[in-house]
DNA sequence: AGCAAGATCGGT
DNA sequence: CCGATCTTGCTG
């Protein structure tokens, strides 16, 4: 069943490991594929230097200081657009990066994958018509990482495990 | 105003 | 390790 909007209001050191695990479903005219979370990373607030929102709202990450359960979509490097997912109440400016999906590794893939552009700004997950996310009451291991690409942060954020990468159960001892 | 750098990826 | 490619927000 489809995740509603008390999910995503909730811390997002909360949000980004139930998120492991969970399916979204991507509907559109010529089918319904549904990928498996198996990778995300956690921005948390402005004052979080790893984050989009660390300078404050501007018109880029506007949403993110909205409710949780809409979608944050930007294009990096001029060709990619990364998919998040913001939580928390309004004004917290929490996002979560989707990094890994089914058998697609990396941000950049899953969008062009998935067909994300800038139309997917701000779409809400708990209502829309084009995606969403349910729980198939799957719970999977996971471990937590460093999260990639934010060497520009200072201590601690750089070095906080807000990676969260789901462990294939083949590979759990 | 201009410009360096970016939550990336794929090829060399 | 470098180039693609363009938006962003600072002068990194």
């Amino acid at each position: 069943m489809r995740l509603d909007r008390s999910f995503y209001e909730r811390d997002v050191l909360i949000v980004a490991p139930e998120l492991i695990g969970k399916r979204m479903i991507r509907n559109t005219p010529a089918g319904n594929p549904s990928y498996l979370i198996t990778e995300v990373e956690a921005y948390r607030g402005t004052e979080d230097e790893a984050s989009h929102a660390r300078f404050g709202k501007t018109s880029r990450n506007a949403v993110m200081f909205d409710t949780g359960g809409l979608l944050y979509v930007y294009l990096i490097y001029g060709m990619y657009w990364m998919l998040n997912i913001v939580t928390g109440k309004r004004g917290q400016a929490q996002a979560v990066l989707i990094r890994g999906v089914s058998d697609i590794s990396g941000p950049g893939r899953i969008a062009r994958t998935l067909g994300i552009d800038r139309s997917f700004y701000g779409e809400d997950l708990v209502s829309s018509e084009r995606i969403w996310i349910e729980d198939h009451s799957n719970i999977p291991e996971y471990v937590q990482q460093p999260r990639i690409g934010i060497n520009y942060a200072g201590e601690p954020w750089k070095s906080q495990p807000w990676r969260y990468i789901m462990v294939p159960p083949s590979q759990i001892s």
